[in-house]
DNA sequence: TAATTATGTATCGAATCGATATTTGTTAAT
DNA sequence: ATTAACAAATATCGATTCGATACATAATTA
């Protein structure tokens, strides 16, 4: 059994997720940051739905998140209402608009294609699962993959060493254990 | 078996990994694309080591790496060089302060806690490892773990229906399937 | 009343996009 | 060969928006 660190590939995936979440986000107009907080609010109970709990989920200053809030409510996506007992409290509420957008973020394609791709496997290690959940993302992002050389397609080892089947040259070890921008999944 | 979307369990991991993130990056006095294009640089193959890569990993605008880049040179963390054969090409590399920082900002202990905690165990199936991997996350994350209520230490089934032993009211099965800011691993 | 908690506000530097410009490379025609 | 035309990689600029800091306000608690 190959050596993987299961949160390396988590973070590889999570580095996939964030590029599609941009280019979704600039499609929308909006910040990576809105699409969280309605997500958010989509899935907290009833005791996290505030703007403190939001900034210390997002990792963001109370301020930071308060502003963002104003833009979201004049947006038409949230709105804030106050709590009934402690008045300080305001929870937040996502309205129709917000689960419209939220929706149209969601089913970016990318997530339902990788898990029929991963459904379609049954392993036994856990690494595997997290190799295969990768590379479903990898297959399932049309755009680009970039994804470990060593894995891609064009890859090949031969009797001389290893070989980039693209570029014809030759690699070393630690060339194929990096990101190449070129990958491209079988 | 329940239903549980791997996928969704992944989200729910990058939630934490980027507030994580954003808290290491205020410390550190820069912005998470910062990290995550030093990040990239430590990770990429000589083919990749582009702004058009980078803008295309990221999904951003080639105008705002370059802008990014600019700054990342000031700050001394990498430097550019051009291509020899094709002088449209820029590549990048990290120099020690970039790795130095890098170095210190992904040894949070989040994941090797994480990856301690994972190793412990050993599953059958698909789900459950991402589960776990999830808690195993959440359970390093020592500030909050914003998991689901209903893997919460101090959520309660009785023969009365569910319950929070926090705040001792009564909940719905829809309830614990959020989020809450209170969650507790044990 | 003092201390604490939850939130809002004002300011200012910084990051982002989008469009345009610059440089280098490639192709095709003369 | 030479030149022109197009394509590719990156840089630059201006308008806009974001986000952190620091301070202010209001409600709650001890």
């Amino acid at each position: 059994m190959e050596k993987v660190d299961v949160f390396d590939l988590i973070e590889r995936m999570t580095a996939l997720m964030r590029a599609e979440e941009r280019r979704k986000c600039t499609e929308l107009g909006l910040q990576p940051v809105h699409l969280q907080i309605l997500d958010y609010l989509s899935r907290c109970n009833r005791y996290s739905d505030t703007p403190a709990a939001l900034a210390n989920f997002l990792g963001m200053t109370r301020g930071t998140v308060s502003q963002t809030l104003l833009l979201l409510v004049k947006k038409g996506f949230i709105k804030k209402s106050s709590d009934a007992i402690d008045r300080r409290i305001v929870h937040l509420a996502l309205l129709q608009a917000g689960e419209a957008i939220l929706k149209n973020a969601r089913s970016s394609e990318l997530f339902n294609q990788a898990s029929l791709i991963l459904r379609e496997n049954n392993f036994l290690n856990q690494e595997e699962v997290f190799v295969k959940a990768l590379l479903a993302l990898q297959k399932a992002n049309k755009s680009q993959s970039f994804g470990l050389c060593k894995t891609c397609r064009y890859f090949t080892r031969s009797s001389e060493g290893l070989m980039c089947g693209l570029t014809h040259e030759p690699l070393s070890q630690s060339d194929s254990e990096k990101i190449c921008q070129e990958h491209s999944v079988a």
